[in-house]
RNA sequence: CGGGGCGUAGCGCAGACCGGUAGCGCACCUGAAUGGGGUUCAGGAGGUCGCUGGUUCAAAUCCAGUCGCCCCGACCA
């Protein structure tokens, strides 16, 4: 029962996909300004939920936050050959300044390693200042040939972390913690999303970085999506930028610093991964609202008995659920269940003059969409009852998305398996081909290493591709 | 950069071939009734037809130019 206005999944999943963000009102297309979109107030609570969970998460690790500047001189992206590579396509120059023509541009930030290297480079003396543990909130911006909103976007926020540490080994483990007790914990815990953790390829990994490790999301197209990075830079940004220290030995030495990030795109991973075709899922753990209440009346006498008992009962929830009460007194009960619902708050509360007699309300939950998810209950316990049942639902989000990326992950042995795999979902098989061959095959299938899994198997296979005999595995998909 | 499409009310569109001073649906405003799964009736407001120029008594409509947006591809993640 599809809602209006929103095309069915199996139709066209990518226009529902748009019709979600437009009719759950997250985003608004900035088409005055090219690739941008505008972050509506819903979109950027559910911004703020996941900035919570990871700022949270970041301090508990013992970093803090600062902030940079926007503008980066342009002559700074240029140090690092593979960055300059890697990020020249999509940068945005300011040339002029007060009216006139600046004697070195600057470039919007696309990510900030330079700025902060050149900042690093002035606080770092002696092994006694390291690690550098630092996190900033920011925008950036990457001049996309093609957008969409959330997931590709000509600006975005995100946080973005630059470490510094005094040994390659400090740096590896940072990478890595960030992987797994900031990133993997957040994105399965809160957004209930399931994850891969694994390392990028030289071909997928980014501009600078000595290796790149990532989380991979499924969507329920079953292509995949990078839901977060973290790079050990190695020394790469402290010889281009002059990171050094000296040790304990009084010897001079380069650094080794780390780079981390996750941005709104998340958001587009959090729509993709769990809502359906009446609209918008919000895992109740992120959800800025969590319960909403209907009230339901005929006249102002009914009305009054029915808000007397809507105030009673929610009196007891506040500092313990996030809630609204629609008394919008222009529209229909049958309107707001499918609002509520297309916008994707976990919990309904309905209740009406019957509820106020019987001392019950009706309960529906949204992971089960319209009246198969409703139920009268009473309203002693009513607390503990929603509370429990916000846990539930959280654990079930993610446990039909699990079903969903185990059903759609293949083992493939040849190449054939591998092409016909990728139309349907992650492909998992030994790789011991090239970067070349990487190429050839995203050529001819679409679909890229989106990383090799920190999960490997015991024993050796063959490559599916060249046949040769290797331990390791890789994840294929085709990617957002 | 190549191919295609589109600019008319907030949104979606009709009107254009055949020139005569702009219309429909939704949304919006007012009132009344309605209210347990997208409520009904009545009334109302809202448009320099992307922009510039030309043809004409008369241009949303014909002609020329120009700007912008969207889709597909290339590119990127």
């Amino acid at each position: 029962m599809a809602k209006e206005g929103i095309t069915p999944r199996a139709q066209d999943y990518s226009q529902w996909y748009l019709d979600i963000v437009r009719q759950a009102d997250l985003a608004d297309y900035a088409e005055i300004v090219r690739g941008c979109i505008v972050f509506k107030p819903t979109g950027y609570a559910i911004w703020e939920g996941i900035q919570r969970g990871l700022d949270e998460r970041i301090k508990a690790t013992g970093h803090v936050n600062a902030y940079f500047p926007l503008l980066i001189p342009k002559s700074f992206l240029m140090r690092e050959a593979e960055h300059v590579e890697g990020f020249a396509p999509e940068v945005v120059e300011v040339t002029r300044g007060g009216g006139e023509e600046l004697a070195e541009p600057y470039v919007v930030r696309p990510t900030s390693e330079t700025i902060i290297g050149y900042f690093y480079a002035k606080w770092v003396r002696s092994w006694r200042d390291l690690p550098v543990l630092i996190n900033q909130w920011a925008n950036v911006m990457r001049w996309e040939m093609r957008t969409r909103p959330f997931l590709r976007t000509a600006e975005f926020l995100w946080q973005e972390g630059h470490t510094v540490h005094a040994t390659e080994a400090d740096a590896e483990h940072e990478t890595l913690m960030i992987l797994n007790d900031v990133y993997t914990d957040f994105v399965e815990q809160e957004m209930a999303v399931p994850v891969i953790r694994g390392l990028k390829t030289e071909k997928e990994k980014f501009p600078g970085a000595l290796r790149s490790y990532c989380i991979e999301a499924m969507m329920q197209d079953g292509r995949a999506l990078q839901a977060g990075t973290s790079h050990n830079l190695g020394q790469n940004f402290a010889r281009a930028f002059d990171i050094t220290f000296t040790n304990q030995n009084n010897t001079i030495q380069h650094a080794w610093t780390t780079s981390w990030g996750v941005s709104t795109r998340l958001i587009g991973a959090l729509i993709m991964a769990h809502s359906d075709d009446d609209g918008l899922i919000i895992p109740p753990r992120l959800a800025p609202t969590q319960v909403v209440v209907v009230p339901i009346y005929r006249n102002d006498t009914e009305r009054s008995t029915v808000m007397e008992a809507v105030q009673r009962i929610t009196a007891l929830w506040r500092g313990k659920l996030r809630f609204r009460v629609d008394d919008r007194d222009n529209l229909t009960p049958g309107y707001k269940f499918n609002e509520w619902e297309l916008k994707g708050i976990p919990v309904r509360i309905e209740l009406g003059p019957r509820d106020v007699q019987q001392d019950t309300v009706a309960i529906a939950r949204r992971d089960i969409p319209g009246r198969a998810g409703k139920a009268f209950v009473s309203q002693s316990g009513l607390t503990e009852r929603i509370e429990a049942l916000l846990v539930e639902i959280q654990q079930s989000l993610f446990d039909r998305a699990l079903t969903f990326r185990d059903a759609h992950t293949f083992d493939a042995r040849t190449y054939a398996e591998l092409v016909e795999g990728v139309e349907r979902g992650f492909v998992r098989c030994y790789w011991a081909g090239t970067t070349d061959d990487e190429r050839r095959i995203q050529e001819e299938t679409r679909a890229t290493i989106r990383c090799i899994p920190l999960d490997q198997p015991a024993s050796a296979g063959r490559c599916v591709l060249t046949g040769a005999e290797t331990t390791q595995q890789v994840v294929f998909a085709r990617a957002y």
